[in-house]
DNA sequence: ATCAAGATTACCT
DNA sequence: GGTAATCTTGATA
């Protein structure tokens, strides 16, 4: 097996969240459905950290839902919001730190047509419906088909995990404020591929 | 027990 | 550009 295709191990997952966010760019994450394999490139993703940061799920304490953002990096962090869509991280960093990145938009590889009748729930494609499969946190856990039952999943398995490559160059690396949240509104701690169609917006 | 908010998306004008 | 849909979670307005 080519060497960038190895599995990300756990020490890849237990350094510093800023790190980790900045180096899933362009990683290959894998969905292994009974051989029925799903992939995408990360493209765009956001860092949380309960230590500091408002906007994070674990900024006031360990609770049922985010309890395994406490745990060592290399875990699935899948939570439901809106009454309609799950959320995928990655937990980073040592245990007790509450950190993770929220996977926001991936670049469709293998696996297209199961993602496209997870999404849609039919077969056709129109060169529209391409760019809006995975351009989203909750069109990705949609099209991989990741629900409340992979939540705590260990990304070292072989259900769920992420392939390793070469890393994003710093200057092709777009660096904004985070989305969708009304709290510590002002962290730069989104992080895309410059110039990537399927990120899921434009700053 | 009850309630408001929410790391979103799809569809409307 | 604006907003309704939808329901789980965590706090208790």
């Amino acid at each position: 097996m080519n060497k960038t295709l190895k599995k990300l191990p756990r020490s890849f997952y237990t350094r510093n969240l800023l790190i980790v966010a900045k180096e899933l760019l362009g990683k290959i994450i894998v969905k292994n459905d009974d051989g029925k394999i799903i992939s995408g490139r990360i493209v765009e993703v956001e860092a949380y950290d309960g230590s500091i940061d408002e906007a994070a799920h674990t900024f006031s304490g360990k609770t049922q839902r985010n309890e395994v953002m406490f745990k060592e990096g290399g875990y699935l962090y899948v939570y439901f919001t809106y009454g309609n869509h799950f959320c995928s991280n990655v937990v980073t960093g040592k245990e007790g730190r509450g950190t993770a990145v929220l996977i926001r938009a991936v670049e469709p590889l293998d696996g297209i047509d199961i993602m496209v009748k997870n999404r849609y729930k039919r077969v056709l494609l129109n060169e529209k419906e391409k760019y809006n499969l995975t351009s989203g946190p909750g069109k990705i856990c949609s099209a991989f088909g990741i629900e409340r039952k992979h939540y705590g999943l260990d990304l070292t398995g072989n259900e769920i995990y992420l392939l390793n490559q070469p890393k994003i160059a710093a200057y092709k690396i777009v660096i904004t404020k985070r989305i969708g949240i009304k709290k510590s509104v002002d962290l730069p701690w989104r992080f895309y591929i410059k110039d990537n169609p399927y990120v899921s917006r434009k700053w």
